[in-house]
DNA sequence: TTAGGATATTCTAATATTCTAATATGTACT
DNA sequence: AGTACATATTAGAATATTAGAATATCCTAA
């Protein structure tokens, strides 16, 4: 049985405990999105926009590929992020 | 289908994403403890696993019964604790 | 190669979090 | 009441996080 490591299980809900994160990672769980795409769903500025997903590929929630001068952000393990936000919401926050 | 407040499902991780905080719950997810125990099988000072755990109250995380002149603190949803660090472990941090 | 759109980076001010030390409160026992 | 043990609260310093403004970089098309 593989044991948590307290530190990257601390990071990883920390990381995903931003409501701007939250965010950006419920509308990437509906599909790909390039960040002027969630600028304009979310209601947020270009820079935090890039900040919070900086923050959440150096993290390994999400990654990205090219799209012409755009860039399309995706969740790396989607069925994880599907899984979290059911098991909350039967917990009933 | 009940949508997910962003800042209350933010709160909630935020509050879980402390590396003490995940050693407190994961230990209360093995039993009731009270906070000596907790001191001394985590090696934290009595004041800061006294700010833990009542961060962990106030977020509906833990609860506790006077037992003499202890507290004993517990998991309100232990189940939801369980699955949650599941789930971590199986996305592979 | 230049212009413009798309994104990233850097800096800063405001705010939040965390730990420690000191003190307070509460309970049990004599 | 007085003492000892268990826990909570407070205050303050150190550090981390966040949003926004300004600027830089990258890519594409002309």
């Amino acid at each position: 049985m593989v044991e948590l490591n307290y530190e990257e299980v601390a990071t990883l809900l920390r990381v995903l405990g931003n409501p701007t994160r939250v965010m950006i990672v419920k509308e990437l769980s509906k599909g790909q999105r390039c960040v002027c795409d969630l600028e304009n769903r979310l209601g947020i500025s270009q820079a935090n926009a890039s900040q919070h997903l900086n923050i959440l590929k150096v993290n390994n929630i999400v990654d990205c590929i090219r799209q012409g001068s755009s860039r399309c952000y995706y969740l790396k393990q989607p069925d994880f992020i599907k899984r979290l936000f059911e098991l909350i919401k039967k917990k009933g926050v």
